[in-house]
DNA sequence: CTGACATTGACAGCTAACTGTCATATCGAC
DNA sequence: GTCGATATGACAGTTAGCTGTCAATGTCAG
């Protein structure tokens, strides 16, 4: 019982392949939405995640719940700092990690930037059906989950975790 | 008729930031599974398109299939021509632009990095179950396909398609 | 209180996508 | 056959992810 379709006819590579598809074009399509309000797609992500979190969080914070480095959300939080998006407001739990508030004129962007998604967001419902849409959803966020187990499970064989003190202290996910 | 969620709980708003959570996933995975072999997850996949096409394609061809532009994938082509895993051939129909094929190594080594994916596929098949992916790759396929529809009628909308000889003669998708 | 450990920010460097631009090659209309 | 439109490769520059490293801060066991 060892299904392993070929490498491109196998159901899960085909979803892969679709995801960097539609990744990309995603991306594309943020940026042309938002370029007018001087934003991109990862500004704009940024922010929608400081608007989410309510202004309650650091840089690392923010990353955390984007999934991604918190060098990288960083080196977007200075640049919406430089363009007065958000501003830093000081943190009772911690002297250094100041937390990511969104300015007047970033709540503005943000706006301004959900209202240009908006239509595209109902026309792609309007293809799609939400249900299926959540379905989908639900399936990409297992796939990521279930993936991530994986990942772990390797590292965990390739002579990891029997090493007690093996890990640099940081950084290591 | 407008539904228009707020940004955050709109079905494609919730499929689109799951796309960028499983591209992001993807790549760290496949990155890591494809490093003992000397490759990176876009050589990977670039590698993957010169085999599908049987070594029958300039590098441009390759771009469109995969959906990226044709400079992103000339540099990578470049590396793996470095590496000895691809050569050019002479094109009948095009003097300059050279068939990309694979050579012995590169062969294997896509072979090999096969081999190491097909476990992990395996695993997401696991816990998904085939038909959902089939599904849901569906899913990923129109929603990429509507985008893009999208995006073209707002460029229309932008005043560009009205004036004949507007195009900068290439490289404006 | 103290020392090990985890978290955070900051900086440097790398990879991989993108756009823009140019010269060259091919194709098609006339 | 020639000329405009398209396709391709090459090169330069930008953006956005990543890793690696360090110092500073916070947390907790002892």
């Amino acid at each position: 019982m060892t299904p392993t379709y070929d490498p491109f006819t196998h159901p899960a590579s085909r979803v892969a392949l679709e995801v960097f598809r539609l990744n990309g074009a995603l991306i594309a399509a943020g940026d042309a939405l938002v370029a007018p309000l001087g934003l991109t797609s990862a500004r704009w992500q940024v922010l929608g995640a400081i608007a989410e979190a309510g202004g309650g969080l650091p840089t690392a914070g923010i990353a955390r719940n984007m999934g991604l480095t918190r060098q990288s959300v960083q080196r977007v939080v200075d640049d919406l700092s430089a363009m007065d998006f958000v501003r830093f407001a000081p943190n009772p739990h911690h002297k250094r990690a100041k937390l990511v508030q969104l300015t007047p004129e970033g709540a503005m962007a943000f706006a301004a930037a959900s209202a240009c998604w908006a239509p595209v967001a109902d026309a792609l419902a309007a293809a799609i059906s939400s249900p299926a849409l959540e379905a989908t959803a639900g399936v990409l966020r297992r796939l990521a989950e279930t993936l991530a187990q994986q990942t772990e499970a390797r590292h965990a064989l390739a002579g990891w975790t029997t090493d007690p003190r093996a890990h640099p202290t940081e950084d290591t996910p």
